[in-house]
DNA sequence: TGATAAGTTGACTGATCATTCAAGTGCCGG
DNA sequence: CCGGCACTTGAATGATCAGTCAACTTATCA
């Protein structure tokens, strides 16, 4: 009504909107009337539904430090307390939505199911932007830590658990499962503080696209 | 055709769209003409969509020994080991797909943002069914480990573990994303045989219903 | 002022959705 | 051989879906 901005209006509503009731179960209509927009308008700026979701995981992508991990580590200076910080903000989305929901990007990774290559790629840059956070703290760590430690392999270890603890909270509508695997994860940390948890199976060097070697 | 089960047929036939393409994106249209049935029986087996999902979650759970967990353990003693080749199992079904799906509990988990008690029930049914095999290949492996190890906390950390790894594996299209959880479990494993992650935050008695305090 | 573009309006489309139902068919006990 | 029940048939229903469109208003700049 107030606002002027219409493009954006509709990301705000539709970013909420997905992250509430997923984006399969979000109808145009509802996106429409939250944000009191007419259909030509949304269809005027996105070409598709579609559309308006990659410009949703756009946002989440420049939003991840002013608006996650800034306020997370407001006033934490430890790189390493950095890292539960962060999991203590999921933590607690989790308690203020009766753990309905947390990670907006673990669902809608989960959710789309076909081979969309752009959404993908949207969730992709979102999860890489999150693990560099953390391999931040970790290099910031370095000096506590095992030199050969596979930094970036723990990182996407935290973003592991993340993920996992919130959707056991979820399906079990109880946040101990995920004080849980942070609780694990507390002890893997130091355990690796004590360099014992040092070498992975491989060297860090050249990660990525490297296929690794099976396990079991 | 020449199978006259038309109710297994359908929840054969449904289990199978929801895991390809999940529960919302697969329409009842779709069932039937895959399965072969005509919408009135199918109404008449179940009153709705929502009872044939939990159909299927039944026979998830029903089958999670004699489909899961028997044939990954074919031949294999060691618990701890038994634990690794289930997530070997997995594995093998991400590279079976392409890393297109793998665990159809947890994408089911992820895609039901309703309050819906009856279904989460069955995923939670189903989680508790998992992580009971696992804490009791822990069990079996007591032996070895801590004798005040928290086995159900532990058991549900890997869970956690999979669950994360799959989805990073699939969010990615690259098992190296799962490759890498698991073998940041496996130096856990390893710590704690070595009895370094023995205690955790809280003694093991008394799970589930407790909340446990925060962390970070 | 007047022309062009940017943004808005909301009724409309055709497809698809889950679900219903009345009219069947085949079987089984009495 | 009949009555009843389990199951099947498939057209129909109304709701809802994403997306379209031609007419309209407003802003911009010459």
């Amino acid at each position: 009504m107030e606002t002027p901005d219409t493009r954006q209006r509709l990301v705000v509503t539709a970013l909420r909107l997905f992250w509430e009731k997923g984006y399969g179960s979000t109808s145009i209509a509802e996106i429409l009337q939250s944000a009191n927009v007419n259909s030509g308008s949304l269809y005027h700026f996105f070409p598709s539904k579609q559309d308006l979701l990659l410009a949703v995981l756009d946002t989440y992508h420049t939003g991840i430090y002013p608006m996650l991990l800034e306020p997370a580590w407001q006033g934490i200076d430890d790189p390493i307390e950095k890292i539960f910080a962060l999991l203590a903000r999921y933590r607690q989305m989790l308690v203020d939505t009766e753990c309905f929901y947390a990670c907006p990007i673990g669902s809608l990774a989960l959710e789309l199911h076909e081979p969309d290559p752009p959404v993908r790629e949207g969730l992709a840059k979102n999860f890489n932007a999150w693990v560099g956070a953390i391999e931040e703290c970790l290099n910031d760590a370095a000096a506590r830590l095992p030199r050969d430690l596979d930094r970036r392999g723990v990182a996407e270890f935290v973003l592991t658990t993340m993920e996992g603890g919130v959707m056991l909270a979820r399906t079990f509508r109880d946040v101990a499962y995920f004080d849980n695997s942070v609780n694990q994860l507390k002890n893997y940390f130091e355990n690796v503080g004590r360099g014992a948890a040092a070498k992975t199976s491989q060297p860090p060097k050249k990660r990525g696209r490297t296929k690794k070697r099976r396990i079991g």
